[in-house]
DNA sequence: CATTGGGTAATCATTTTAGTAACTAATTGC
DNA sequence: GCAATTAGTTACTAAAATGATTACCCAATG
């Protein structure tokens, strides 16, 4: 997959660190070590999805629109997926004459069905702030210490 | 996700309508539209990982190694795939300098576990030969009667 | 020993995606 | 109201991934 969800969830976390100020999208570039358009991007996406919300002008930014124990990671995956199936079946065009060719499509996406929906299940399970608490585990000293105590 | 699993699948399934003799690589590539060559790196695979077997020489071909109720879709997803997570980071390279950077890879990999384990467990019930009844269900009149009571 | 068909590697073309720049719009402070 | 700042958006470029194609090798059969 693209590396938009990584970097989605990253910046996500890092205004979850953040709660009670706007972090501007170059503050978040720099981070994930990107360019400020392309998160613009992705927080436009994350907009629309009502997960963060936006401020123009000085002292702009964005922010959680909720309190990162409430959004999960299939919310973020739906966010920035355009509208493909995680299975697609790309572009290929079976031959019209061999008759199991025919419903390829239709019946990949009916198997894959209850597999698709597991992955979401699981998905939604995992909220921000688990992502948040796993990586304050990986960096004790200064994570943890300058935001101790925060919620 | 790529186009191989679809083709793979697509293939495994045709195997099982003639599980009998063995099917040509440009058989295979006749039906789904494609190419000999694609449909061979792919049998590679999926011999590779015990699937099918294939043969040289003239009447050579591949054939499942194994009746189609006993072959999942996460055997034929692992034989296919690279060595890739299925939420791969990318190559994004987060700022050194940012503690919460530094243990992304590790911490998006942990929290994914469960979803991607998940995904694994649903796509290892269901087997090749659920596939090739969906698609039966779909092509009633040909496939059905073509091969009515086979096993 | 010639033909058939898989095994594999190399190359080309297409598509996708990330990177970049440029411009617009909105908000703040002077 | 003017200037500065920052998000919003679009367009373009570059690079990576992937499928398509070709070519050549090896094995098995007759």
């Amino acid at each position: 997959m693209n590396s938009r969800f990584a970097v989605a969830t990253f910046a996500m976390t890092f205004m979850s660190l953040a709660l009670e100020r706007l972090v501007t999208s170059e503050e978040l570039a720099a981070s994930i070590n990107t360019h400020p358009a392309l998160v613009r991007r992705l927080l436009s996406m994350l907009r629309e999805a009502g997960l963060v919300e936006t401020q123009l002008g000085p002292g702009g930014g964005a922010r959680l629109s909720r309190p990162p124990e409430r959004i999960s990671l299939l919310e973020v995956y739906d966010a920035i997926r355009a509208d493909d199936d995680l299975f697609a079946v790309g572009r290929i065009s079976p031959n019209p004459e061999c008759p199991l060719g025919t419903g390829i499509q239709a019946t990949l996406s009916c198997v894959l069905a209850k597999p698709q929906e597991a992955l979401r299940t699981a998905l939604s399970r995992v909220s921000i702030r688990t992502l948040l608490d796993e990586a304050a585990a990986r960096v004790p000293k200064s994570v943890a210490a300058a935001h101790a105590g925060r919620d």
